[in-house]
DNA sequence: CGCAACGTTGAAAATCGTCAATCGACGTGG
DNA sequence: CCACGTCGATTGACGATTTTCAACGTTGCG
């Protein structure tokens, strides 16, 4: 693939069983890159819209609030991720997505995604894997909200984080920068910003987090993985997506 | 449809899209009911199998163990929904079936059914459509266990079983029962039994449930939905499927 | 300079979990 | 038939986790 594939197409291309004529394919549809402020409602919930958003650059929440204002985030999309693509089968919108940092975002469109799909069941079944291992995503998190202490989900949460950007060769020398203010981290770990803060105590003193001015950084993912016990299987990444967390598999 | 329609094609049906001859065709490659006692294996997490399940009759849970014996239930499948589809897609399961009750199921091989979704766009739409709604029922169980306090989740909990269950046919004269025992519930809603057990004391001694030797039993889901403010929106019921469910919309 | 947003900390209170014990229903072996 | 064991429900007492309220510091920006 040429350098300057999309990285959703790279994502894509990852499941293997699509050939570089349905990846061409693919991109022909895709419109060309959109740059989108931080803190842009991309999508609200009960929205009806027909187009969806590729993620070139940048990060997304996607998240739901609540009548009195709570809000429960309940992903992350980085870049190769994708942004609102089951709102085209579902007839609305169930979650709202918005920008958390500046972003570079390609346009999909319901109608020529729908029937290029419909022409070529490889690319099908490739953005059904990619949902399905979002899905996967999803799950753990409940798992994370469910059953684990405010460390472990913080921990959990950082080390997913910091697996998903590595494979897709977006870390920093085997660390990561989390541009996610501790307010944003709380509501997607189901915690008070006061709790939070608590909880980044201890990994702060210790070096396993920095606090800067905009987000946290990780300088040493594979320290984190060790002391978290994470176990990165959920996130279905393959041999040869990076070297970190192929040292894991 | 005839009345011996299995639960599965229902659902489906209700999709919409899908004619009646789209439906004969995935009738066709189910294989025939099975009978399963309660507490048995569907799936095991890491299982690689080509197999999914259609549920008849019964309940089935979603759930992931951690290690150390924590556990957390994903969610319930009821008759009409299917176990572990996602995994024909993903290589390996990422979670665990085991039935709560004793079950009638149906079988569905990988192998036809993808042959089936290739020559049959609409179904493959219907079926991505249903597992959509799945999702988004999904995300309000992370909603719940992120952002709601132990009596708003049970409340929540047993609104969106009722409805489900209701707009389905399958409820009992304005209510329902719900066969999960208390300690189910709770893995399910990220609580201790003892603490479920206390959160239930309340709805117990007003009448808004009644807890017998197997399982709850909601003799007036209208009031529950009433009391706890239950907006059955993301379930994607469309009117027609109950009257219950139809006054809420 | 003042404002706004974010981070940080303390103290008090609410929520929820753990430990321990009791109770009732049910099925099994004697 | 009855003793026994198991499972699930229930409750009390206590402790841990987490939230809330309130305050203060820091940074960046108009």
């Amino acid at each position: 693939l040429a350098g300057d594939t999309p990285a959703f197409i790279r994502r894509i291309a990852a499941f293997g069983q699509v050939n570089d004529d349905d990846l061409a394919q693919l991109r022909a549809i895709m419109e060309p890159v959109e740059d989108v402020p931080a803190r842009t409602d991309l999508v609200a919930e009960g929205d009806e819209r027909d187009v969806a958003y590729a993620v070139e650059d940048g990060w997304v929440q996607a998240f739901k609030d609540m009548e009195d204002g709570r809000r429960q985030i309940i992903g992350f999309q980085i870049p190769g991720d994708s942004v609102g693509l089951r709102t085209h089968v579902l007839r609305t919108a169930d979650h709202a997505f918005t920008t958390l940092t500046r972003c570079r975002l390609q346009l999909l469109r319901k109608g020529p995604l729908e029937a290029l799909l419909h022409e070529r069941p490889r690319l099908a079944a490739a953005l059904f894997w990619s949902l399905a291992r979002e899905e996967a995503v999803l799950v753990e998190h409940l798992v994370s909200l469910g059953r684990r202490s405010a460390h472990e989900r913080l921990s959990h949460l950082l080390c997913e984080l910091g697996c998903r950007l590595v494979s897709r060769g977006l870390g920093r020398e085997g660390g990561f920068h989390c541009p996610a203010p501790q307010s944003v981290l709380a509501d997607a770990l189901g915690l008070s910003v006061v709790h939070l803060n608590r909880t980044l105590r201890p990994m702060r003193e210790s070096g396993l987090v920095e606090v800067g001015a905009s987000g946290i950084d990780v300088p040493d993912l594979a320290r984190l993985i060790e002391e978290a016990g994470f176990d990165p299987r959920f996130l279905g990444l393959f041999p040869g997506d990076g070297s970190l967390v192929d040292h894991m598999l």
